[in-house]
DNA sequence: GTGTTGTATCGTTAATCGACGATAAGCAAT
DNA sequence: ATTGCTTATCGTCGATTAACGATACAACAC
């Protein structure tokens, strides 16, 4: 592992140690950016977005999916943190975690 | 599909047609995002962000994973446009995409 | 209680991801 | 041309994802 490497002057000239970014902080980015890495789940973001609360079942008739689908997709955003949904009676709530967008728009702002 | 709805006063007042988010921008969105959806793609841009330029042979010591992944992580990352390849000799020179990076950054910061 | 409505979970399937070693391909020297 | 170095691609494998229908669960109304 521990090999001499060449060094090379062509392009590269920064020859100082690379500081290696700390693994944690490139999970939580990695989490969150995932949270955002499919449509489906962007648009729900969205959607929620534009109204500040929505129920599951109206974002299943905005979408091209089968409620399952649409159940599975709230359950990664939930899962990340991203959206939460609070039982209102027979339904439920979801709403987006202002403070978790917060901490993905300020990671990637920091990139 | 076209059912009357039950509209509920509970939570979600507004009863105005939800702006269908257009899906292009919604998978150009998730496309960025699917990029540094992984640990090791975020380390790497990360990396490069700190070199302005970068062989792959030198990322390859820095990440605990053998040659064929990094290179498979760096075509994926080529592929969402978030970082450029330049052939330098034998080698190849990784750089950061700036304005790929900035058009994530806005739209994050645009959510 | 029963029924209705809205959401979550289960079980399955096809497809994709992530990892690796092995091998091919490209380029610069000798 | 052959060798050596660097990077890309191939082939494979196990794990995960995404999708669906079917079903179970929870909260109300009656």
């Amino acid at each position: 592992m521990v090999k001499a490497k060449a060094e090379s002057q062509k392009c590269c000239a920064a020859s100082e140690k690379l500081a290696l970014p700390d693994v944690a902080w490139a999970e939580s980015l990695a989490k969150l950016s995932w949270a955002l890495a499919h449509p489906a789940r962007v648009r729900i973001v969205r959607l929620l977005l534009n109204r500040t609360s929505c129920m599951c079942g109206e974002i299943v008739e905005e979408m091209p999916l089968a409620q399952s689908t649409v159940s599975q997709h709230l359950k990664i955003l939930k899962e990340t943190g991203l959206v939460q949904g609070e039982v209102d009676g027979p339904r439920v709530c979801y709403c987006i975690n202002q403070s978790a967008l917060a901490t993905l728009k300020q990671l990637i702002a920091d990139l």
